[in-house]
DNA sequence: ATTAAAACATGATATAAGTCATATTTAGGA
DNA sequence: TCCTAAATATGACTTATATCATGTTTTAAT
């Protein structure tokens, strides 16, 4: 479904927007060990999302990767598409190419819903909405 | 969510289901070309799923690889078990250790439900049942 | 029996995904 | 202004997945 790297980058800025501020930016090798991701791989993620500014950051002392206001606004599937590229999730289960409502494929309508309402989330939901949900004990962050 | 491998191997047993039977075998490299398998390939999954009897398959003259009777009653999980291993499709979005309902991960949500009746799905219906789907029209195989 | 056609088994190669290491640039504090 | 702490950039290495190639065994027909 999601790549490795997707899952770690969408662990990573779920992390930073509960913990980080503007005033309380956040070392890679510290965002490491709580979502249990080697830290120069994720440094290598931030760094990506930081280029994309999905995430925010500054270098030298008291540096570090932090989430502000307006990358709050920015929803869950922008995370995921600078990963692993757009269209990961628009395949169809078997690869098929014109797989769609009119020729689907034999496995489609097992999962065509799933795929589109799950892209709808994806879509909907910003990070800083996912962050409350922690926050509000709604959702948990490993470990 | 599926591995190339595990959706090349749905295609070959569904393609098997509709066009082969005992009195008809087929060859791998001649289920190589309609769904567009390099043929090496497919004939190695092919005698993968015949070591564990998804697939049925005779040597020699005349020879090649069918589905019979008590083959067209077998799920489709067991294909996706075989190739791409049993728990690939019960790990959370973000793989999260203990994700479940109890204790979500902030993705949870957006997938349990989906996950669980694709799985059901796939546990519910046989290769019989997809290949009726086909020759009845209510599905395709490609191309 | 001999031969040929096919699956079967095994391993080699290629490509992609994931991980690690190092050098460079930037920014703040002494 | 100089030093240090951090992100950044780049590339090397490792592992897993996908693909290809070759030799061996089984089966049926002649």
């Amino acid at each position: 479904m999601f790549s490795n790297s997707s899952k770690y980058a969408l662990k990573a800025v779920l992390y930073l927007a509960v913990y980080s501020s503007e005033s309380n930016k956040i070392l890679a090798k510290n965002i490491s060990e709580p979502i249990n991701v080697p830290q120069a791989y994720i440094a290598k993620l931030l760094q990506e999302l930081s280029r994309h500014n999905i995430v925010s950051s500054t270098r030298g002392p008291n540096g570090g990767f932090y989430i502000n206001a307006q990358n709050r606004e920015i929803p869950l599937i922008d995370i995921v598409s600078v990963i692993d590229g757009a269209n990961r999730l628009n395949s169809c289960l078997l690869s098929v190419q014109n797989c769609n409502n009119e020729k689907p494929c034999p496995l489609h309508s097992f999962a065509d819903p799933f795929r589109t309402d799950l892209i709808n989330n994806l879509k909907k939901n910003t990070i800083g909405d996912m962050a409350k949900d922690i926050e509000s004990g709604k959702s948990f962050l490993p470990l």
